[in-house]
DNA sequence: TGACTAGTTTACACTCTGTTGTATAATCAA
DNA sequence: TTGATTATACAACAGAGTGTAAACTAGTCA
């Protein structure tokens, strides 16, 4: 209990990470629903029995490697944000150091989110990307001032939300898709560029 | 040969209606995954051999709902087009009838699209419907001229169509996924708005 | 080293798939 | 209306995948 951190007995590492590694292989080669136990099994070489020893079913891995996922997400969101404090006006020369982190590390990982977030038919996590960008994009319509764009056009906020979010994520999902043709600082200059409503130089 | 629109047996007309129907209704039930030849041949009260007479498996009978979307989705978008000729002026007050009617299309049909585009984790047309867009917004882009704003900020091209087509997909989405509080009309007004650069009026 | 735990192996009951052959019922054309 | 045609129903099959259990093997840690 004094112990933060569990330690892990490297088997369990070990055969997760196999998993991990052969579905997003999987996932390159075939859609999601031709992937099975049995194939994702003999791509990692461990035997079939012990991905159940692990996950219930596949549905349930999706889910456990989304919430992995998001942990990293949100490592990033919360260590870039207390970071800098509140110093709006540097922020927007900088072009918002949150969304570039998050572009660079997506920009690392780029082989499991281009699979998983921008790939074929099924962007299974964008749903959880989602997520907290709502969030972000809410509190900067929410502190949205009385003669700002949005309140002189009358815009509802719901709405100004849809726009924002989806704008970031789709523009994410494209530069994926189109294999990171530019820098995560030079996209996310382009973002604060396009969307000057939600990045304080309104 | 005389008739373009072949007669077709009415029981096959019956069948596959009562296929796609019972496809919907377990989608709104269940994750795609766990939908089986079996479950959609017993909801739709056939038997499940006579699926196979229609379909080669799943994955064909998404294939071809899909085809069956996208036909009505153009012919809606060149309805409008041509009906409107070249007269961009007028087009920005009407706040684009094209959007218009695409928007109330999909909300007569909301069910389908909601299950379809903007439920649960699996949005299986997205794609589908982006691409029309992403031409649309092509075409805007390439057209905007030396002082527009996209060509003042030496904004990408690419970016930008990532950007428009994207927040347009995003904001159908949300739309339905809130349960379409807000007319087609009133949508598409927001839209144009939030989309100037898109819309002629730049 | 010895206790513990993860992984392997084999086996079983179950569901789903895709196909075949035959029978029945609906549709269409003359 | 009749006869030919075609869609659907029904029963059966082999093959694949699922989820679970029990006994065994091997890696890990104190």
């Amino acid at each position: 209990m004094s112990n933060g951190s569990q330690r892990i007995d490297p088997r369990i590492v070990r055969t997760r990470q196999l998993i991990k590694e052969a579905f997003i292989e999987l996932l390159w080669e075939m859609d999601l629903e031709k992937i099975s136990v049995n194939k994702i099994a003999e791509r990692a070489t461990i035997n079939r029995v012990t991905f159940y020893l692990h996950y219930r079913d596949i549905p349930d891995m999706l889910e456990k490697m989304a919430d992995e996922m998001m942990d990293n997400i949100y490592a990033i969101l919360n260590r870039t944000d207390s970071q800098q404090g509140g110093k709006p006006g540097q922020q927007d020369q900088e072009s918002w150091p949150t969304l570039v982190a998050l572009l660079e590390h997506i920009a690392e990982y780029s082989k499991f989110y281009t699979v998983t977030l921008a790939f074929k038919r099924s962007p299974i996590f964008t749903d959880r990307l989602l997520k907290p960008l709502v969030g972000i994009i809410k509190d900067k319509v929410e502190s949205s001032g009385k003669d700002s764009f949005l309140a002189r056009n009358a815009i509802p906020k719901d709405i100004a939300v849809w726009f924002g979010s989806s704008a970031m994520i789709g523009m994410i999902n494209s530069w994926l898709r189109a294999d990171m043709p530019y820098t995560p600082r030079y996209l996310a200059q382009q973002m604060a560029l396009l969307l000057p409503h939600y990045f304080g130089n309104d």
